[in-house]
DNA sequence: TACGAAAGTGGAATCGATTCCATATCGAAT
DNA sequence: ATTCGATATGGAATCGATTCCACTTTCGTA
């Protein structure tokens, strides 16, 4: 590897000049500046970000944390992610969960010992200590999907689209509609969707069972024995909303294997939107949250805080519902 | 931010001493452990990544330079990757080429500039320029999905299963097959599974017509015009070979849109498994290269040339077909 | 002609770790 | 009693950059 040093030696001049010369401050003559151009082209020289991030306390690294990348919702945030990162001249260092919790303690940690400039972390809960884990670290956290207590966030509009999909159904002439939901410690997808589920029908007078609700783990092998445990039941429900589309697709295998016609004998919704689900039959009706939108949006949060900028805002991303024949 | 030195004075010892013990080489007495430990645990201290790896020339990052993470393909690889770098206490910085050649070369050097201990390119082409970049790489490259020259690299086998899929499409009963390729300066995709089509279908004594074929840029819009373009002929075609899945999506789209029947009016196979196309009607006949498998195995790879071992290896990744009902 | 500001440059400290080397203590073996 | 190896510790150099400061030269203007 060549160094500063070698530049210097090369061009003759001391090591300062040539850093005054790349980071374009200071005073260089015309003269210095194309020997040193020169001796950098014919070494390739590249300066050390190591040594850099040493003295200026900034690496150009943007920390995130999910759940799973490949899941299609996932990879789309990070495809928002990384166009305005792009934009900026940051990196992504990218860390897997695998949804477990401890993890994300242990990477905002690890990530600060990296000395990325920011994190941006897809949030799965709001537990007391990872709340304070937030508040301790010493660079930006931004959050995307939970309302985190004191912390610049984005959150999906859980209640309100699970809501207007519910009631949605409902108008389509469902009458008996069954929730497949996940754990409780994800306010934003385990609370939020489910009260509003259950307040929609109440809403509508319709009454509530407790054998339509089935639970999974996001996994689409838990939606399809979430789906199974509720067509078990000795009456069945005429429809389905699934809280996330992973285990939608569960849900349909289940559906499928088991000759229930769909949007006939059982109608499904849910949210997300996957690239397939549009061309292939059944086509979903979903609720699309537009992760990609809400990538760049969360990104641009957060280059604002490295920008100085120290307030902490709460936003709530948009979303639009897509219909397709499953319903 | 606490440093060692803090460490030190609040410890009572040296800085070399907490270093000594973080590191577990030389000698530390007993009651000096716990008395650095114990600061350690007050202050939250951790070490500075920047400053260690100035030292060390090690960062414990590996990059990942990939045309774009939201593809199921890209999403899986990662996910393999991911896993043996987590094994090994690495991260993985990862940047997205969009498909623009030139910024596998720009982050090749980016990458390095950062201090990354390796990289891994998920390859697209095999150019001069590119070659010559990695072999002055001053840490490890390695490649998947190309083999590139001098390399240490995994390739699918891009001849073997087309060859074999186009044959079992023949012996399914198709006569006309069709093939919606990408150009030919990707080597594995462009060019070894057009040759592989073009070889079956002569092997089989089956005529070829110029007009069968047509060509996208990997993304869903492209494989909708160019099967647009193949039926837009005098003659159609009784089925297609689409050489990726993202593309063969769009070609389903664009069938289902003009409403041609899959299998009846026409056959359609690819290659690459996405989650939903098992689940949802008609279930693609497909070439799984099992891309998580094929990331864990070329960051093994990684792993090794890290561990000191010189030479460079080729292999090909196995693969496996699957059997849809859309043939 | 003189003087102060602008232009140009290098020296040295610094960032936060690692690591080599010198030094000190102590117990065991000769 | 002396010596030697093991244990224990701190000092200082080093990694590759940035940046402050001091110093010199050049130049326009009073």
């Amino acid at each position: 590897m060549t160094t500063i040093n070698d530049i210097a030696r090369l061009a003759n001049v001391s090591r300062s000049t040539v850093s005054r010369h790349l980071n374009k401050n200071g005073y260089v003559s015309q003269e210095a500046q194309e020997r040193i151009d020169k001796v950098i082209k014919e070494t390739g020289y590249l300066p050390s970000q190591s040594a850099q991030s040493l003295r200026t306390k900034k690496t150009g690294v943007v920390g995130v944390i999910l759940p799973k990348i490949s899941t299609e919702t996932a990879s789309r945030v990070v495809d928002g992610i990384n166009q305005v990162l792009q934009e900026n001249d940051y990196q992504m260092l990218l860390t897997q969960t695998l949804l477990q919790k401890e993890k994300e303690i242990a990477f905002i940690k690890l990530l600060q010992s990296r000395n990325v400039d920011g994190i941006i972390l897809l949030g799965t809960n709001t537990d007391e200590a990872l709340v304070e884990e937030i508040q301790k670290a010493d660079v930006p956290v931004v959050v995307l999907g939970q309302e985190m207590p004191g912390t610049t966030s984005i959150h999906y509009p859980d209640y309100k689209a699970t809501a207007e999909m519910i009631s949605y159904m409902i108008d389509k002439g469902y009458r008996d509609i069954s929730f497949i939901g996940v754990a409780e410690d994800d306010p934003a997808v385990g609370i939020m969707r489910k009260e509003a589920y259950l307040a929609t029908l109440k809403q509508h007078n319709l009454p509530f069972l407790a054998e339509r609700i089935a639970y999974g783990d996001f996994s689409i092998d838990s939606g399809y024995h979430a789906m199974e445990t509720i067509m078990n039941q000795t009456t069945k429900p005429d429809a389905v909303f699934v809280v996330t589309d992973n285990m939608a697709v569960g849900a349909m295998q289940y559906l499928k294997e088991n000759h229930y016609h769909i949007p006939e004998d059982i109608g499904i919704a849910t949210t997300g939107v996957s690239r397939l689900s549009k061309y292939i039959e059944p086509v979903l009706t979903t609720i699309d949250f537009r992760n990609e939108e809400a990538g760049t949006a969360i990104t641009r949060l957060l280059m604002e805080q490295l920008n100085g900028y120290k307030k902490t805002k709460k936003l709530t991303h948009t979303y639009r519902r897509l219909s397709g024949n499953s319903l």
